[in-house]
RNA sequence: CGCAAUGUAGCUCAAUGGCAGAGCAAUCGCUUGAUAAGCGGCAGACGACAAGGUUCGAUUCCUUCCAUUGCGACCA
């Protein structure tokens, strides 16, 4: 007989080399090197090539400053989905993109110039640009690092840029396909213009500063019949009174504006009838001195629509327009213009009746395109009248001012003037006011419709292709109708230098616009060749193709279109440029994920886009998520101090906290996130992290080869959880196929917290520590172990990249290299609905007992559960049920005995347990001692030593 | 100002035309063989708010109000 054993080492304690703490800061850089050092993408594409193909679409994130939460949290959720499509078996390529050109990098390189005492107009074009893209390169280059630290798997070392030449190239082929289609139309457009530089400027570009002007009371006679409005007002000289700050658009008057909904009033005073609104009567009888104003009538201003006064002063009708911009208090294009101007409830200016010029104003020229009105803007490059302005021709607007004024007071149509003082918009530069000009912009039609292919407008085509896509969440089809229903042309034009510049030249001999698909693809060839560079650097007959004249007049000197295209075209154009150039991709894409902000945004331009090249969406779903916002459910902002910087988060906690942050919330509303939300997630990642140690510390001598458990000879508590296996694997597919990842979160998580650690965990601890270790009843348990570990990790994986992938790694006999070569677990499909209801009756007890037990704990009978004996009373229908786990109630309830007893209701009564504490696996018994080689060794222990001495 | 979405315990989420559930946190306790871990108990929202309507009855349906956020309109 050998020695016996020493009790305490023969307890099979957990042991693994998965680290409690995870230590996400080194552990993360260190696996990602691992990826990449394994080619880990490249094998993904290899494992999935031929599959079906899922293709995500990437929207690029603008290239000018570092990643912050919003943008981290939309290429995390775009990473859910490539993974989680990727492990239901499709092949789902990522390609990130970058946003190159626009303003604000423009602004920023502007302004780094001028801190090196240089000026934008001193270099030349070409060295602007390469600045620019200098600059796009580096912000790229940060956010490139910083997204990919975040475990986002994708083509980073190639990713698409709407700087590269191709895709400039892709960008004004496809401004060439608009033009081809015939959506493509030279308009006018009202932009902030400076008469001193002779140059069309940015919002950014001007600043506002204190300005006094001469307000101007006005009447336009009504021409039309006011009996129309009112019985009472038939035969009577009436007027539409109009204010304004800017005397000088009059002459460009075409219209007055009324809103819809406000009442109006006509006031008779001095024989003559003035139509204002109502709310303004007052003081406008006041302030022009009229006197006792008598009111003869009011009415909505619905019903001045379409009438039409008489210009103050010229032979032209001033039509009468509804629109929703008309406020009361200050009634005035050019004050409007002005959008610190707050004090509007204590102005009493205006009438409510706005002076409307299309050519001089932003909603001006709205509402006249609106009701088809010309936008007239019959003032020059330098700021003078042109020569058809009757009485002012030639003279500079703002030295007319008061020339009109008193033209104004000769003609009899002024009723006060005085001196104004507000904010006005000047140019940054040279410090003088600006004006608001239309001037030549390329537009691209919505409601025309196509001269070839498709009989039907961009506007009516969207509308049908919005109802082919899927939205997540659905309402997302009613605002995209919304928007679409409400846009305006597209104004493609800016007059800026970083962008792709439209490829349109004109005739110096006859300024014939040449704007056509042909040439525009013997520049896109050439973009392809130098960049979009090329377009500065050469001339107009460089660029052309050789001996071209100009097909209306012969001529053969051309000037270059100095517009580039508005940024939305390039990133618009992605769905061609990116998806039909790259052999991996295909048009359309499955589906586009980005913030709700899009729908104006890329899901539009996107979507002109496909339909100008293929008549198709170019996408089949859009989901969107919400915008990330603070604790309190405020905007961050940085200056006020409760931004989250995503690289400080991964810097102090890691990637996989703002992974699971992600995966945690509501994405269809506004995703908040503060310290208190994160620290929320950091538990829930040691939860998850616990669980998965646990589990894998109790397979570290099992050979699922080998030493797997057959389904029969399981213990039915094992094939439970495994039953609970199935519907949490179900669940949390469906999650990610719904782009639910909230459902997949939530679902594992609670399956961890509850099914896992509190309960299952709990209660097969004993088994696996004190049961021999071959025996049936242990390898039972670690085969649920060890299906539950590995189906956890594929179904983790996606959210907790890192995580999941560490604890697969650990799993014994592993030979996928990574979870990310995996596929999600598959349903069995067996019918468990009668172990899952039996055992969901075996923890209502069970919580009744374990109640009990510390009632009993407080009234200090016992301590630790073991020391305890439950003494069940049920009813006879349950003492039936419970026959069947008699013998398992104990160890369901972690307690040394258990005895049921039949009775009326359910009662539960604790006592000290019989016996003594068993050494090895600390239950009581009454049998300890009563071997002779283990004296303070129970029964089952001194079966297991049996066991194990054998080996 | 217009359009839209949202509003349930400290936090993150559920559910339902008829007693609002869970986990985490907090708190109290047990354990010290998952240990900077594990288990349990208790408590916590008369339901964002106010008014009204439908109903036998509403947190759940409708109208209005309030708040937040996004988009737009005079900002980006």
């Amino acid at each position: 007989m050998n020695e016996p054993l020493e009790l305490k080492k023969t307890v099979n304690l957990p042991k693994t080399d998965f680290a409690q703490k995870a230590n996400l800061g080194q552990s993360e850089p260190a696996r990602l090197k691992k990826w990449t050092d394994a080619k880990l993408y490249e094998q993904i594409r290899e494992v999935r090539n031929g599959a079906e193909k899922f293709i995500l679409h990437d929207g690029p994130p603008y290239a000018n400053s570092d990643i912050h939460l919003g943008t981290a949290l939309n290429k995390i959720l775009k990473d859910f989905v490539v993974k989680s499509r990727t492990m239901m078996g499709f092949d789902s390529p990522y390609v990130p993109g970058y946003d190159c050109h626009g303003l604000p990098i423009e602004t920023y390189v502007e302004k780094k110039l001028k801190e090196k005492g240089k000026n934008k107009n001193d270099l030349p074009v070409s060295t602007f640009r390469r600045l620019c893209r200098e600059h796009a390169e580096h912000a790229m280059d940060g956010q490139t690092r910083d997204f990919s630290r975040l475990g986002i798997l994708g083509e980073w070392e190639n990713p698409y840029l709407t700087m590269s030449n191709d895709y400039e190239a892709e960008t004004a082929r496809l401004f060439g396909k608009f033009l081809e289609r015939g959506y493509v139309y030279k308009g006018l457009r009202p932009v902030y213009w400076c008469i001193h530089d002779q140059t069309a400027l940015a919002e950014a570009e001007v600043e506002y500063k204190e300005h006094t002007s001469p307000s101007v009371y006005v009447k336009f006679p009504l021409k039309s019949d006011a009996g129309l409005i009112d019985e009472k007002l038939k035969n009577k000289r009436v007027f539409v009174v109009i204010w304004t700050t800017t005397p000088w658009t009059l002459p460009a008057n075409l219209g007055i504006t009324v809103h819809p909904d406000f009442y109006y009033s006509a006031v008779e005073a001095n024989g003559e009838v003035y139509i204002v609104a109502s709310e303004l009567a007052k003081s406008f009888a006041e302030t022009c001195g009229l006197g006792e104003a008598k009111e003869l009538v009011r009415f909505k201003g619905k019903q001045l629509d379409k009438l039409e006064a008489k210009h103050a002063w010229l032979d032209r009708v001033s039509l009468l327009m509804n629109g929703d911009h008309v406020t009361l208090g200050e009634a005035d294009a050019e004050v409007e213009l002005d959008v610190r101007f707050e004090n509007k409830a204590a102005n009493k200016s205006g009438t409510g009746c706005v002076h409307t010029a299309p050519g001089h104003g932003h909603d001006d020229f709205v509402i006249g395109k609106l009701y088809g009105l010309e936008i007239y803007c019959p003032v020059d490059n330098a700021g003078r009248f042109t020569a058809e302005v009757e009485h002012f021709a030639g003279e500079n607007i703002f030295k007319a001012n008061p020339q009109i004024v008193e033209f104004l007071r000769e003609s009899g149509a002024l009723l006060y003037t005085e001196s104004y003082n507000h904010r006005y918009p000047h140019c940054w530069r040279c410090k003088n006011p600006v004006i608001f000009r239309a001037t030549p912009q390329w537009f691209i039609s919505m409601d025309d419709e196509a001269q070839n292919g498709e009989k039907i407008s961009l506007r009516a085509n969207a509308l049908q292709e919005v109802e082919r896509v899927n939205w997540h969440p659905n309402w997302g089809e009613g605002r995209m109708r919304n928007m679409l229903k409400s846009r305006p042309d597209w104004c493609v034009s800016r007059q800026r230098s970083w962008g792709v510049p439209i490829p349109v030249f004109y005739c110096s001999a006859c300024d014939e616009a040449v704007a056509d698909a042909e040439i525009v693809n013997h520049v896109a060839d050439i973009f392809q060749a130098e960049t979009a560079d090329a377009w500065y650097n050469r001339e107009a007959k460089d660029l052309l193709p050789e001996n071209f004249k100009c097909p209306k007049c012969g001529g053969a000197d051309f000037t270059k279109e100095t517009d580039i295209l508005d940024v939305w075209f390039d990133s618009g154009s992605s769905c061609i440029a990116v998806l039909e150039t790259r052999p991996n991709l295909q048009f359309p894409a499955e589906v586009y994920l980005e913030g709700g902000d899009q729908f104006r945004g890329w899901f539009n331009s996107s979507l002109m886009c496909g339909l100008a090249a293929h008549d198709n969406a170019p996408y089949k779903q859009v989901v969107t998520y919400g915008w990330v916002v603070d604790g309190e459910g405020k905007q961050m902002h940085k200056s006020g101090g409760n931004a989250i910087s995503p690289n400080e988060v991964v810097k102090k906690s890691g990637a996989e906290i703002i992974r699971l942050w992600a995966s945690a919330m509501d994405i269809t509303e506004d995703v908040r996130c503060s310290d208190e939300i994160l620290s929320r997630i950091t538990d829930a990642y040691r939860k998850f992290r616990n669980t998965l140690r646990y589990a894998l510390g109790n397979l570290d001598d099992f050979n699922p080869e080998s030493d797997k458990a057959a389904l029969q000879e399981m213990l039915e508590i094992d094939r439970w959880v495994l039953a609970e296996l199935d519907g949490v694997t179900e669940k949390v597919v469906r999650g990610y196929e719904n782009y639910d990842f909230q459902m997949a979160y939530q679902t594992l998580y609670n399956f961890v917290t509850v099914t896992l650690s509190a309960r299952y965990f709990d209660i097969i601890k004993d088994r696996l520590y004190i049961f021999a270790p071959k025996s049936v009843e242990r390898r039972s348990a670690q085969t649920a172990l060890y299906e539950i570990t590995d189906k956890l990790c594929r179904l983790l994986a996606p959210i907790l990249a890192f995580t999941a992938d560490e604890a697969f790694e650990n799993l014994p006999n592993q030979t996928l290299e990574s979870v990310h070569l995996a596929e999600f677990p598959k349903v069995s499909g067996t019918d468990d609905s009668k172990l899952l209801t039996d055992w969901e009756r075996i923890f209502s007890i069970r919580d009744e007992v374990l109640k009990s037990l510390e009632e009993a704990r407080n009234a200090k009978g016992i301590g630790s559960s073991l020391e305890a004996k439950v003494i069940l009373t049920v009813d006879k229908e349950t003492t039936r049920f419970l026959i069947a786990y008699y013998e398992d109630l104990r160890y369901i309830f972690i307690v040394s005995q258990t005895e049921v007893h039949e009775g009326d209701a359910l009662n539960v009564e604790i006592q000290k347990a019989n016996g003594a504490k068993c050494e090895r696996c600390w239950n009581y018994s009454v049998l300890v001692g009563e071997s002779e080689k283990y004296p303070t060794a129970c029964e089952r222990c001194v079966n297991a030593l049996m066991e194990i001495e054998k080996i």
